[in-house]
DNA sequence: AATTCATATAAATATCTTTTATAATAGTCC
DNA sequence: GGACTATTATAAAAGATATTTATATGAATT
């Protein structure tokens, strides 16, 4: 069976209409119908419906069950061809979000440099989320990843190395500043300058909000720390960061959250499980251990 | 691409040679020489590296990890077939290991029957083991398992129902008899009549003669409980099974364990996470919930 | 040196895929 | 209601790809 066919078809399920497709490959349009026909053929049943009465396509459970495996088809080889452009050019691609990034990833690299491999690594920056798929569709090896509840994924590995509470910064001369710890309750009238929406932090800060009955009056966000942290001693706001984000400076002052059952700011490495793993990953794999691991770390 | 490249290449990494490969699929052997040269050209890599010197095969990274990835390709397509060939013939297969469908199936069979659907129904026994295997391989499009541990597969949506208790069963006349209770420490110079190994019995029981630092003398395995029974009626050696397994007969009697942190004998549906469930699959695994779930049972 | 085993290459043949050209079917517009 | 449009199907020809046949190469084995 060819690939193309699946291709074809796959994208016949999400277009609806056979000569759109045909543009979409820069074929024509016969090209399609002879594909869905050997692809009928092939598994013996009608997998389209050609339904001219209301000039729609209706895909049958059998075509509904072959789009599912021709997408993780099309997925598989679209990943291998991207694992193996990297394995040629001896590049392991490292997804990290920004917080980790800061806080994690100059130890790391400090030792990949010491064992002469970091300039085989190139990073890729962003929120958690989006390096979960990142990862699945194979634009990164190897993953730092947050979240807030512990990672299982279908296609990826996760090992955790690390939890920590989240904490409220606030301005040196705002009236809490004097606290050492508070409940989250106690912030129902802040205002809050924020992390943007697609940080996990914004899920854990959610569920506190959540659990307290009360609607934070979120003034601004940002998916930059220092933005933040300069407005939060400008006082535009206060703000709600992981205890790793140390922002090395006097004009902010750090709160310890009192409540109980806090969400944790997990970091995990995760990779794909279906990623073997070269001998220079593997020794990648052993230094994010080494560094990261509940012996390495500070 | 065509898959039967991939089918060539993924037989020719486990069996390392070319001529045999194309003897496998009654083709010629340049055949498979041209689909390897083919794969290298379509991903730009080395994938296998002939060894004139040592008359042996050697797989690149690049080969290792599309291995991976073709073999992945190759289940997808025939769990496809699988699925779509039973599609067309109604037909939905239920795996079942043999004690659950004892103690389970009768009611399940029942209602099935009541909703006209027990003729789309085919059901497959075997072990719990074997039927994950033949879940994910599409011979199954929905299991009811039994696990010690709470079921978590790559592939696989695991659905807990029920969880029960393991216990001891001896011959009316056996001394442990008049025991209601006995801690399975006591059990240290039994004879044991035994479950076959493919079974989870088998693991719960490991477990708990591990922790209880014996190595148990089995006398005998069977699959059959009935015979385990009959051997036991006989005095032939006590065994270990679920309380599911209630005997219905008065030469056996059956003695609970008070051990703390006892194995428990976990059920649960299970089907593949990319299955497409048609209309009558749904109404079936509605039915399952119904008649196992918490509020249908007994 | 001759033989064997394993893989590669080239040309011919067989098979599959795509295009070109055209037909069929139903809906829309005036 | 006939012309027109949009959409998919079909048949034959052309183009592209896969496989075979026949033979070569290279190293190990006898």
């Amino acid at each position: 069976m060819n690939t193309k066919d699946l291709a074809y078809f796959h994208q016949l399920i999400s277009q609806k209409n056979f000569s759109q497709v045909a543009d979409h490959f820069g074929v024509t349009q016969p090209t399609i119908t002879l594909a869905v026909q050997r692809l009928e053929r092939e598994f013996n049943a009608r997998l389209v419906h050609r339904d001219r009465v209301h000039s729609q396509l209706i895909v049958t459970d059998a075509g509904q069950q072959l789009d599912v495996h021709a997408s993780a088809v099309l997925r598989s080889l679209h990943v291998a061809h991207q694992e193996i452009d990297r394995l040629t050019q001896q590049q392991t691609v490292l997804g990290l979000p920004p917080i980790i990034e800061n806080h994690y990833f100059p130890r790391v690299a400090a030792r990949l440099q010491a064992a002469g491999m970091l300039e085989n690594i190139r990073t890729i920056e962003g929120g958690s989320k989006w390096l979960r798929t990142a990862l699945h569709d194979g634009q990164a090896d190897i993953g730092l990843l947050g979240s807030t509840a512990p990672l299982s994924y279908n296609s990826l590995v996760a090992e955790e190395f690390d939890r920590q509470p989240f904490s409220i910064f606030v301005a040196k001369n705002h009236p809490l500043a004097r606290r050492k710890r508070i409940t989250f309750s106690e912030l129902r009238h802040e205002r809050f300058v924020l992390f943007t929406r697609s940080f996990i932090h914004d899920s854990a800060f959610n569920q506190l909000s959540h659990r307290n009955h009360f609607r934070p009056n979120v003034v601004f966000r940002s998916a930059d720390t220092h933005l933040i942290m300069n407005l939060v001693a400008e006082n535009v706001g206060i703000t709600f960061l992981t205890a790793l984000v140390d922002p090395h400076r006097d004009d902010v002052v750090r709160l310890d959250l009192l409540d109980d059952e806090q969400p944790a700011f997990i970091s995990s490495i995760v990779y794909r499980n279906n990623h073997v793993m070269t001998a220079a990953q593997k020794r990648v794999l052993e230094i994010l251990h080494a560094t990261l691991g509940p012996t390495g770390s500070r």
